[in-house]
DNA sequence: GAACGCTCTGTGAACGCTCCCAGAAACCGC
DNA sequence: GCGGTTTCTGGGAGCGTTCACAGAGCGTTC
């Protein structure tokens, strides 16, 4: 058999009663913080804990009382992607501070494959956690129906159409997207393109329609490419697409810092100089929006903020709360690319 | 109470072996998929199981069973780099699909506080999780003691000093470092430095001792800065720093990618000629290689290997085989920043 | 001094599952 | 047709908790 049963026998809450000489239910009550405990009661209890190396088992707990005190953070995101966009460890790190201040536990659960899927819902369905924040769920994504379909708690980072109707954490990307592209267009810039990215998602959706608002009568299908991810790849593809198609092309959207990125380097390399000869703007204020030469104009999205905000989003419905969406401001950062 | 409770209850193997006409223990063979079940058994449970929605209670088979079939990936990382280092992302990847062949379920525990620290030991203790990975431990990580101390099976990514005697995946930091430092001199520079970084860790250790074996008679000792984390910001600031201790410098080992990627711009800044003027070179061969222009010589790490191999490592404790340490090789990736 | 309220403690009954044993049924070989 | 093996099923016991309830002890009030 496994290791895990050839190992010492755990101590047990009657052990513990044994050695204080008291009835497992004033162990219980001192462990779980309850009054109606004598002071000398309590030390007793608490000298046996440390004496047997007590503590307590969380299965036997979750099973009598039907919580586990742990909220999943789903992560449903191509490998290319993962961590190479900041978004994702930021919001993470919101979640984090969120429930570790509530006294739950984050469990982070990552899906790769579709074995993960099933085994991921399984995870869900098994009781072995509470509430769920999904992260980057695209149009009917499975593990969203199965969230709902279980009924558990939960709460999205953004808001894809089409997916049940849960609660979300969100920016409004059409509105960001649509104030720095007029930004950019008040330089003074005449044939302006955008490289789009991610269109199976609400964020891809909505920066481009964002982009289709502000540039009006200008809009011009041939300037805008498309591609999957986020990714200085496709900012950097992108951007060489775009001059072949319009050499006089002279500003440019990318729908993420990444792919501003991406761009800069192909523009410099092309020998456009950033922003006299073509102004680029981006999206996200990620690490990524500094480190540029020059520096990105871009919209900062609070990613932390969203990851704070929908774990409190589920917290909320796990103490009887209402819980509705909830729209997060953003910022027009202004740089020197544009 | 909580939602939880209010929620209809679920059904239990009880109510299926009625729904059934058969027995608890039958409909428990056919779930587990046991032998010795007749097919018009199994048959009968899997239509029961269906009718009532029955799913197993995942708290009360590990009450019984005492094991979990999760495993811990730790990540205790400081905010700015979790995700900034795109190896942690690869590291995770890795091990989750190693775990998700063996049927495990990958659970990662972020530690970004002392209230965290505190948290996540308990989450180990209860018994929710089989085993656990440890990355980038630190010398005498509370963490490491704590899951020592638990017996739990484990495995490090990487090998820190002091850290108790457990299995580890990771690559020879010393003999990587001295190649690229070799094969940088073996260019021709006369006046070589090092950013070195993340000093409290093991591979950041390493990497110094290998550049300073490499460098031999030609240490200089004012050649080499030091920064607490792998940044690009620690690149781009100590750049500067090397620049001004001695504008003739003329090769720089940067202890990542990240921090070569910055010292690369301030190079640039600086008027300086890459590689004609200065050499560069970094560790990793993450995304951050590709990315720069003129692109990073540096070490290809394996870093979705080793997370693979750590995770191995614990499967194998759990299995009751003997699991030792791994080391796994190391590519100089030769490009054109030196 | 009876009635009432607090504070504190002990104990039976779950929670939903797996394990194990007993026994029934079926199949064998001689 | 009988003992022996294999296949299959049912149900008691137990995993380590929490919860609800009963009751003991003690002080206060009328």
């Amino acid at each position: 058999m496994s290791l895990t049963r050839m190992r010492a026998r755990r101590a047990t809450i009657n052990d513990v009663a044994d050695a204080a000489g008291l009835s497992r239910g004033t162990v219980s009550r001192v462990v779980n913080g309850e009054k109606y405990v004598s002071a000398e009661a309590r030390m007793a209890v608490e000298a046996a804990i440390a004496q047997v190396g007590y503590v307590r088992n969380t299965a036997a707990r979750n099973l009598v009382t039907q919580e586990s005190r742990a909220i999943g953070l789903i992560i449903h995101e191509p490998h290319s992607l993962l961590f190479e966009d900041p978004n994702i460890g930021s919001i993470l790190l919101g979640a984090n501070e969120a429930l570790s201040k509530a006294d739950y536990q984050l469990v982070t659960l990552i899906i790769d494959s579709d074995r993960d899927s099933h085994r991921v819902a399984d995870h869900l369905r098994g009781g072995l956690i509470d509430g769920a924040v999904i992260v980057s769920a695209r149009a009917s994504d499975p593990i969203a129906a199965a969230v709902a379909d279980i009924g558990l708690p939960a709460a999205f980072v953004g808001h894809p159409d089409g997916t049940p109707d849960l609660p979300y954490a969100a920016i409004d990307n059409v509105e960001a997207a649509r104030a720095i592209t007029s930004r950019l267009l008040g330089t003074g810039r005449q044939r302006v393109g955008m490289i789009a990215s991610a269109l199976d998602r609400d964020s891809g959706q909505d920066r481009l329609a964002g982009f289709r608002a502000a540039m009006g009568e200008r809009y011009d299908p041939r300037l805008v490419v498309e591609y999957p991810l986020y990714t200085y790849a496709a900012g950097f593809e992108g951007m060489q697409k775009l001059l072949r198609r319009d050499p006089s092309i002279d500003g440019v959207f990318a729908a993420s810092d990444a792919v501003a990125a991406g761009a800069m380097t192909a523009l410099q390399e092309a020998g456009r100089r950033v922003p006299e000869d073509v102004g680029i703007v981006g999206f996200d204020d990620s690490s990524w929006a500094l480190r540029c030469r020059p520096q990105l104009s871009t919209v900062r999205q609070p990613a932390g903020l969203l990851g704070t905000t929908a774990a409190e989003l589920v917290l909320a419905q796990l103490m009887g709360l209402p819980s509705s969406p909830r729209v997060l401001e953003t910022v027009v950062m202004w740089r020197g690319s544009a």
